[in-house]
DNA sequence: TTAAATAGTTAGATTTGACTAACAAATTTA
DNA sequence: TAAATTTGTTAGTCAAATCTAACTATTTAA
């Protein structure tokens, strides 16, 4: 095999930091795979050596064409198989996310091609991610942050930012899912703490949730 | 992880011989994973640590009820992947052994288990080939091979034994499949080819098909 | 029943992907 | 701007899983 889970995983990470900051920076891959630096380090002089990454010497790292095109692969395959496992098997959003995680590396593209054509084509996961196509090409639609919102706007939530399984059953416990419309009665100015309206009743959502909730 | 990928093909393969011939030898383990006779020997010590095989120095190999149950669940997953696919996926009997070969590894025993549920606990595979259940125990009942039925004998095709994916689909173009009842017309005493009728055509089968279809 | 062939083992090397310890460069802060 | 802190690199080690070469035990055949 001329790929491991291994580089698979590294590279995964790199694409979503490029995505968020353009270049991207040793510690924090070390950070998000749990693994040391030195380890982060030999990695992307492998990775830099296969032509996915540029690399010099205490330089910030760009991923190349063929990197992000590969790691796009990988993504898709991890959210097709989210929503597969949530559309076709009845998993619950907060349960799919450890599953694709491994799932990801399977060598297969028409295994992932028919779980595609079975759930027609989706756009997006079930936390609302886009899923790159079989080119490798995915919506960059922009959503706003909840937190940035101001009273008596009316807005659906349609997808997560830096979700946990933790924080998916926390929503399942406040009944949001993605396509619920949310009411914007009042912030609150000292801890930014808001006020909203959905499905019939009221709740008071924290400024870190509201962070993490993206709405149109 | 306590298992690895290698591990777990190991003991598959173990298992398997280990039901045909009770012992078994280091050199049928070499040939069966493409791999040295050392590097089997060094992976055998490995798993008479981990109590999965009694192993001593030039005797042959047993499997302990540890380790037949381990593997029971590793063909367990490899079997209901390939079920999952060819019934929920529309995938070719002939399509699905390689998927499998990778999805068996995957640790989620929720998956399996709501694959099962999803395809109402079947008791084979799409080859005939029995799937163990949450806890490890299978169907045992043997088929009688065509390549030992009679003239004049009417036999449904059960199972496959050994095969291929260029076997299955040779099956696909003479149009047999499990089901299929099969009438023994006649058996060259020269080369043991059989001649069949089935499907409201006849055919010749030769000894080699025959001795690879099991039947009741 | 010895010799040849086969099967199994040991020793030592290699690759991959991790690690710690030590150090060097870059950045921040005083 | 010098010192302190943070970030990144190098060197060297380790475990897992593989290999080849050399050797030993067992089995088969002359
Ligand atoms: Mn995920
Ligand atoms: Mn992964
Ligand atoms: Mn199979
Ligand atoms: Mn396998």
């Amino acid at each position: 095999m001329t790929n491991s889970q291994s580089i698979e995983n590294y590279l995964k990470v790199i694409f979503n930091q490029a995505i968020a900051t353009d270049d991207v920076n040793t510690t924090s891959i070390a950070q998000a795979l749990e693994v040391s630096l030195p380890s982060v380090n030999s990695m992307v002089k492998k990775l830099a050596g296969m032509g996915l990454l540029e690399y010099e010497k205490y330089k910030p790292l760009k991923i190349t064409a063929k990197g992000r095109k590969m790691a796009a692969m990988i993504i898709r395959k991890h959210r097709l198989t989210e929503m597969y496992l949530v559309e076709k098997m009845g998993f619950g959003w907060e349960e799919v996310h450890e599953i694709a995680e491994q799932l990801e590396h399977i060598q297969s593209v028409a295994f992932f091609d028919r779980m595609d054509e079975i759930l027609g084509f989706p756009e997006r996961d079930p936390h609302g991610s886009p899923i790159p196509n079989s080119s490798g090409e995915f919506a960059t639609q922009k959503f706003r942050l909840l937190s940035d919102c101001q009273p008596n706007e009316l807005v659906t939530l349609k997808a997560l930012s830096k979700t946990t399984d933790e924080f998916l059953k926390y929503l399942n416990s406040k009944g949001l899912a993605l396509g619920v419309e949310v009411e914007i009665l009042k912030v609150e100015a000292y801890d930014k703490n808001m006020k909203v309206a959905y499905g019939g009743k009221t709740e008071v959502l924290s400024a870190l949730v509201c962070s993490k909730l993206l709405v149109s």
